[in-house]
DNA sequence: CTTGACTCTCCCCTTGCTGGAGGCCGTAGG
DNA sequence: CCTACGGCCTCCAGCAAGGGGAGAGTCAAG
C-alpha cells in the first residue's frame, strides 16, 4: 500500500491527476483512510495507472479510457478503438498541414518581397530575371477576378509556392473588362496539380518599374515604363508582368498608399 | 451599423463569440446603447473581425490574435510569428505522426495474430513459412532483457511493422542467463535503420505448435514439439523462433494464462 | 396593441488538469 | 511538552474558447 506521494512518483502522475482521476471513477484508491481521508494505493492501481497513462499517450480522452478499462481486459478488443483514434489523428494531421503550407506561402512571399524590393527603387530598371516555374490560370475577365484565381492555385499548390503572385496580361492593348489574364504563382520546383497549368515562366531581359500605391494609379506607372522602353527603342517581347510585392495580404488590408508592384515589360532581344 | 446578428452572419462568428471576444478586448463594437445594451458593428469591425478569422484560421491563440492586432498592420511584420506558429505546428504533427505510427504497429500485431491463431491448434504441425523482412537486435542475456530491445525496436522501425515480434534464439541448448537471442519485428518493407539489422528472414518448412499459457511453461512444449520432431526423423536447421501472438500488450498486462506463442522449428531440407 | 424575432445579462458546462488557501496528522528536534 | 516540517486532506478558482439555456428586455411589422 502507497501513500499518494510516493504513488505518484511510481505510476508517473501527479497527485493532483491521481485526485482527478479517483473524482472521475476512473482510477479508485484501493483503500481510503475513513478517519483522515488519506488514499491508499496498491500494485493493482499502478497497472491500472500504467494502463491509464499508456492509452493517454496514444491521445484517448479519459472518457474514452474509463470505458476501454470498463470492458475491456485484452489488446485484441481494442482494434476499432485504435484504428478510430488513428483516423481521427491522420485527419487532424492533415489539416495542421494544410495550415502549415499556408504560413509557407505567406512566409516566402514575404521574404521574396523583401528581396525586390530593396533593391528597387521609383525608376524605369533593365535588368534581367531567371526563368522560374510557376502555375497559372488563365481566364478572361477583369482584374478583380484575380482574386479568386490566386486562392484556387493557393490551395492547388500551396505548400510549394516560392514568392509573391504575379499576373500576365496576354492583350495588347489596355482592356478593362475582357481582359486576358494568367494568374500566377512562383513554385519551388515542377509538380502537377489539377486545375492549373504548370510551367516554366522563360527569364531573360526586362524593363521594370516598382509603383508604390494603390492599383488605381497603376496606370501612370505604365505610362511611364511605356515610354521610357520606346525612347530607349524597346519592343515588348511577351505578356506583361504585375508582380503583387505588397498588396491586401490574407490577415490585414493594410493601406493601399503602401501597396507595391513591380510591372516588367519583357524586351525584344535583338 | 449592424445589429450582432447580423454581424455574425457577415463575419461568420457566432454570436457567442462575438460577445466573448468583447469580453476578451478583442473586438469591441463600434457603438453599444446604453439603454438597450444593444451592440452594433461597422464595417471597420468586420475588416477586424476578418483578419481575426484568418489569424485564428492559422491556429494562432486569442491572445496573440490581440497582440497581433494591437502592434502591427502589416503581414510583413508577422513574418516571425509565422516562422514560430509554424515550427509549433511542425512539431506538433511530428509527435501526432508518432502516436499514428504506435497505433499502426498495434493495430498489426492484432491482425497479423488473429491470422495465425485461426488456422493453429495445440498440436504440432508441419508448414512452410514465407520469407519476410524483419528488423533485428542480437545480444546476450536472459529472456527478460527482450522487452527493452523491442521497446528500441519499435522506437527504430515504428510504422513499418507488420506483425507480431519474434525471436530467435541461437543457442543448441536451454539457457538461462546467458542465452544468445535475437529480438525481430517483421517488417513491411526492407528500411535501414540505427540500431538494428535489417534482413529477409528466411521462410520454408518448420514444425510449429502453439503455446497457450504463461511463459514459465514453456519448456512443456518445447519438450512435445521436440519429441515430435525426433520421432519424425526432422532434423532442426537454424534457430528456433518464438512469435509472441498474445503476451503482455502496450496496455494490458492481459492475462498469462490466455497468452498465446508459438514455437517454430525450421527443419533440415532432405 | 400584440406578436414574433432579436438581444441582453448571468450562470453553468466542457477537458484535463494546475495552483492556492486553510486545516489535519504524524514525527523529529529542542 | 511545544513547535516546525512534510505530507495529506477538502474546497475554490482558473486556463482556452466558447456553447447552452433561463429569464427578461427591445425592435419592427401587422
Amino acid at each position: 500500500m502507497y501513500r499518494i506521494g510516493d504513488f505518484s512518483k511510481l505510476a508517473g502522475l501527479s497527485i493532483k491527476t491521481l485526485r482527478f482521476y479517483q473524482e472521475k471513477g476512473l482510477l479508485m484508491p484501493a483503500a481510503v483512510d475513513a478517519a483522515s481521508g488519506y488514499r491508499y494505493y496498491n500494485d493493482s492501481n499502478l497497472e491500472k495507472a500504467r494502463a491509464i497513462v499508456a492509452l493517454r499517450g496514444l491521445d484517448f480522452s479519459l472518457d474514452e479510457i474509463a470505458e476501454v478499462l470498463r470492458e475491456f481486459a485484452d489488446e485484441s478488443d481494442l482494434v476499432e478503438y485504435f484504428e478510430r483514434r488513428k483516423a481521427e489523428l491522420v485527419e487532424r494531421i492533415r489539416r495542421q498541414e494544410d495550415v502549415v503550407s499556408l504560413l509557407d506561402r505567406l512566409i516566402a512571399n514575404e521574404n521574396a518581397a523583401r528581396g525586390i524590393m530593396q533593391q528597387a527603387n521609383s525608376r524605369v530598371e533593365t535588368k534581367t530575371i531567371a526563368p522560374q516555374w510557376i502555375a497559372g490560370i488563365r481566364f478572361r475577365g477583369k482584374y478583380s477576378d484575380c482574386g479568386s484565381r490566386f486562392a484556387a492555385l493557393g490551395r492547388a499548390v500551396g505548400r510549394y509556392i516560392a514568392g509573391p503572385p504575379l499576373c500576365l496580361y496576354y492583350d495588347d492593348e489596355y482592356r478593362e473588362d475582357d481582359a486576358d489574364i494568367e494568374a500566377c504563382m512562383p513554385l519551388r520546383k515542377p509538380i502537377t496539380a489539377d486545375g492549373v497549368e504548370v510551367r516554366e515562366l522563360a527569364g531573360g531581359e526586362v524593363a521594370a518599374l516598382l509603383h508604390r500605391g494603390p492599383y488605381e494609379l497603376l496606370g501612370r506607372s505604365y505610362a511611364k515604363i511605356l515610354k521610357n522602353v520606346r525612347e530607349g527603342g524597346g519592343e515588348i517581347a511577351a505578356p506583361c508582368r504585375e508582380v503583387y510585392l505588397k498588396g491586401p495580404g490574407m490577415i490585414f488590408r493594410g493601406n493601399p498608399k503602401k501597396y507595391a508592384t513591380e510591372i516588367q515589360l519583357p524586351l525584344e532581344r535583338e
